[in-house]
DNA sequence: GTTTTACCGCGACGTGTGTCGCGTTAAGAT
DNA sequence: ATCTTAACGCGACACACGTCGCGGTAAAAC
């Protein structure tokens, strides 16, 4: 007898059962892939709903729910097929300036419109596919992004050895304050913020607060 | 002090409509109210809907929907309403105490089962009411926590004059990491992380990093 | 070529959500 | 006390969402 109503055949087991990707499988999901971006820009997360996805792809309703199940895995496929871009930070020569540039392009992901960034955080919030996909994406930029730290440490604008820097640490502290301010808090941009947030973490950096010191013990 | 705060209209437009919030009206709204927040704790968000809010409370769903339109205007109001309470920052005797013991809160309301707070931000994401509710509870909280950084300004622990630091931007710097690292990247909870972060936030800050200085710029 | 069957198209169905019109109740005015 | 009508109770309704079973198509195996 089963425990429950449990229905799970399609579900992420991914047993060595038979498969068939190719051809027609192959082309029904890249039309409806490429069905999301344009439906997501053009009307929102609200307006991303399997029967537009299916509408606008040719492809049939219950194929898209058989084969994405909702709305977050869908963006979940999209953003993991996002992830491998080319992207990398830019080198302006100062951490400050790196962190100041990082903060502007995150200001302004959640300033453009439609507002797909904002869209994709609202869509973890109901899938949990697309959250850990959000996850990934996320985790993998704050790794490509170590490589400013490394070089504000091989300026020697840093204490410490490379190894004892929490670069992580550093870009969360630099970042956080600006999604916070407009994705939690909901307030109007503020131009100045990513250089004050930058500056701030600069300062922090500078102080010893990211490298794991056993010889430095100030007062208190 | 110019909080900017938004008129406290309970429906836009038609102000001048003569209304009858007494007797009954008063007692529907408390029931309601009385029903979400247990609602909220057994079935989490999801659990929150209008037709059970209905059910508990012995509202008729129609009259809900009437008055609160939706999920994200219930929590709002019941936010609004638990805003005025008595809260207030504990005194530990230090700045990076008082911002630690803060972070520690923040970090034990996002633990919390069931996690209400994460389903007010994810309600936040679904409803505007909500949203501008959660806005307004949060700068709140913030305002509160300003007398943390005016007692260090006493104590001489930061520099500069009263007026001249920006508590929000240090109190925000302190805690978004916290809210950042749970809500926004889905890590799992860091014991340590309170800490460091209110830490990170100090040394910024002593060195000047929220307070405007016309007089003496350090570098640059 | 033929066979097998994974995957898709199709339409019907059940369910949950939100709205509407109408009659009833009771709050506030006189 | 009596009247007016705001707000509620009620049931029906429209609609979107997600599922299911069936039959058809074409990928992969032979």
């Amino acid at each position: 007898m089963t425990t429950a109503d449990e229905d799970g055949a399609d579900t992420p087991g991914e047993r060595d059962r038979p498969r068939r990707p190719g051809g027609r499988t192959a082309r029904v999901r890249s039309q409806v892939l490429d069905a999301v971006g344009p439906l997501l820009v053009e009307f929102g997360y609200d307006g991303l709903t399997i029967d537009a996805v299916a509408a606008r792809s040719g492809v049939h309703r219950a194929t898209v729910y058989r084969r994405w199940r909702d709305v977050g895995g869908l963006l979940a496929d999209v953003l993991d097929a996002a992830g491998d871009d080319t992207w990398h930070p830019a080198d302006t020569g100062s951490l400050e300036g790196d962190l100041t540039a990082l903060n502007e392009e995150v200001q302004y992901a959640m300033e453009e419109d439609p507002p797909v960034t904002y869209a994709l955080i609202a869509a973890s919030f109901r899938s949990d596919e697309a959250a850990s996909a959000l996850h990934r994406f996320w985790e993998d930029r704050y790794e490509r992004c170590a490589e400013v730290v490394h070089r504000a440490v091989d300026r020697e604008e840093l204490p410490g050895p490379l190894e004892a820097v929490d670069a992580r640490g550093l870009l969360v502290t630099a970042t956080a304050p600006v999604y916070h301010e407009r994705v939690l808090l909901r307030n109007e941009p503020d131009p100045g913020l990513p250089v004050r947030a930058a500056r701030a973490a600069v300062l922090a950096a500078r102080a010893g607060a990211f490298t794991s010191d056993s010889s430095k013990a100030p007062d208190r």
